[in-house]
RNA sequence: GGCGCCGUACCCAAGUGGCUAAGGGAGCAGUCUGCAAAACUGCGAUUCAGCGGUUCGAACCCGCUCGGCGCCUCCA
């Protein structure tokens, strides 16, 4: 069974073939760097990451190209304000999405080209479509005639028509039609620019796109990917560029991922309603890789393409599974040397049953819920088994398992000595009236060697059998907020 | 105003024509435990916003109503 996949252009799920065998190219939309990204950019990421590491798990080959726009009028309004080079801007903020993106795990594409190193090919783009009728310059300003590509509105489902009649903006009198957009805009005094046939300029933002994607990927590719936002105009924009000029198929399948919502409304800047990802990792209590790990089991809890809403409670929960699991994958470790193997021949059932129904969900659509779900099933399973018995050598197995195909999803990784189990109480803060979330967790100040003194004083106490002031050391503890689980071996496990 | 999406248990969330409506979180009960915790087991939507229609059969298809959101402007 070939995997699926809904085409935005089709709005169907369609079998995926790719063009050449075996071999996947994509091209995913990156980010203008002018600020910190939030976690509406951490999703596209992640849903990018995720697809990418997918189908590598099915054995494609995968070639992955992400831009970052480098030159905009946000970049140049932000070095203005701060009175530095417009550069310095761009690169400060392309290290910050690369420390953002490391710490949430996600792999770095293979190809990840910037707008300011592909000017020639922008102009040639540029300069093709005007050369065939499709462009039009006024005043060292590049306009795109969308009147001349029939089938402008194809991918977004929209018609020159409707669009016009709910135009809300001015109309730029130097444009032929309201809805042609700018492929390369001359330079006003003082603004960087580059030498072209129209005079000193820089490219307009839909262009740069068509003009990386073809550079990289050739003129037709597999796969084209965004937010939903990008839709219209930017991508709609691209198809009627890059299809212009080639002449050719542009992206075979568009894939578009939900947004990030805080109470109902999309994340935004202009909203205030967002949380940068540095903010995320700067006010989690856990380390950097367990607070990956519970936004990254948060982002796939919920399908790609719907939109997910983003709370102090869902991470929460998003912990709470986690830490079954990550319990498992420790008993797990712990069971390394038992000899019972009563269980054995179940799991070998269970194990091919999760395989199963895991591949089976990520070949539709990539649905990483259902997945997480294949998961929560097969644990529950393991644990069945376990009771009777299950060697070392499954419980070995079991572990690989979650280690092979948690992978894809880039999940169940981390050793679980490093997983800090228990949630931490959180809040999300508000600016009274606004939307705006000024928290994330509250931090927890209890100094860790005090509650290991006082697990050590208990243990002393229940060796005597003295248990009324061992259940007191636990009531102490619990009234802070320390919860104790005493194991097995002797031992007792704390936490929050 | 145009186009489009969504509304599933206390919360999150799969399922989009036909076995008992996944899974997670929270909750309750049992097993286990010195007692707990964890784990395991069991319970929990006669029902999928509402109404009407199509069908042998619908949460899934069609229509209307109510509620929420998005795009049409930079936006992941």
């Amino acid at each position: 069974m070939p995997l699926t996949l809904y085409n935005t252009r089709t709005k169907k799920k369609e079998k995926f073939f790719p063009l050449i065998f075996n071999e996947v190219r994509m091209y995913v939309c990156g980010v203008t760097v002018y600020d910190d990204c939030h976690l509406g950019h951490a999703r596209s990421a992640l849903t990018f990451d995720v697809i990418r590491r997918y189908f590598e798990f099915s054995g494609y080959k995968v070639t992955y190209a992400r831009n970052f726009t480098d030159i905009d009028d946000k970049i140049l309004n932000r070095a203005q304000k701060e009175g530095v080079p417009w550069n310095d801007i761009s690169e400060r903020y392309i290290q910050a999405f690369y420390r953002d993106m490391g710490a949430l795990g996600i792999t770095k594409p293979n190809m990840e080209p910037r707008a300011t190193e592909h000017i020639p090919d922008i102009l040639s783009m540029v300069e093709g479509l005007v050369n065939k009728g499709l462009a039009y310059v006024v005043n060292g300003d590049v306009y795109f005639s969308v009147r001349k590509f029939p089938a402008y509105g194809q991918l977004s489902g929209k018609n020159l028509e409707e669009l016009q009649a709910g135009a809300r903006i001015e109309v730029d009198p130097r444009k032929q039609d309201p809805m042609d957009f700018a492929l390369w805009k001359a330079s006003k005094p003082g603004e960087p620019g580059w030498d072209s046939p129209w005079g000193k300029g820089r490219p307009g933002w839909h262009i740069e796109c068509s003009a990386m994607s073809v550079a990289k990927l050739g003129p037709t590719f597999d796969i084209h990917g965004g937010g939903k936002d990008l839709i219209f105009p930017h991508h709609e924009n691209e198809v009627a560029q890059s299809c212009g000029y080639t002449g050719k198929e542009f992206a075979r399948y568009w894939v578009h991922n939900g947004f990030v919502t805080v109470d109902k409304e999309k994340m935004s800047k202009s909203l205030g309603n967002f949380f940068t990802i540095r903010e995320i990792f700067e006010k989690s209590e856990y380390s950097e890789s367990v607070t990956a790990e519970c936004i990254r089991y948060l982002f796939l809890s919920t399908h790609y393409r719907s939109d997910l809403s983003f709370s102090d409670n869902a991470i929460g929960e998003s912990k709470s599974a986690l830490d079954n699991i990550y319990g498992l994958i420790q008993r797990l470790e712990e069971s390394d040397s038992r000899e019972n193997n009563l269980g054995d021949e179940d799991w070998e059932r269970v194990s091919k049953e999760f395989a199963k129904k895991f591949q089976e969900s990520m070949d539709d659509d990539f649905n990483t819920p259902k997945a997480l779900a294949a998961f929560h099933e097969f644990r529950g399973e393991v644990n069945k088994v376990m009771v009777k018995g299950l060697s070392g050598d499954a419980s070995k197995k079991a572990r690989a398992v979650f280690a092979k195909f948690g992978k894809p999803l880039g999940l169940f990784h981390i050793p679980s000595k490093e997983w800090k189990f228990g949630i931490i109480r959180a809040t999300v803060g508000r600016v009274s009236g606004a939307s705006t979330v000024t928290g994330f967790s509250e931090k927890v100040t209890q100094a860790e060697e005090w509650i290991e003194e006082q697990i050590r004083l208990r243990k002393e106490a229940r060796e005597k059998k003295d248990f009324l002031t061992a259940d007191n050391i636990r009531k102490e503890l619990a009234a802070k907020g320390i919860i104790l689980e005493d194991r097995p071996d002797g031992t007792t496990r704390w936490k929050r």
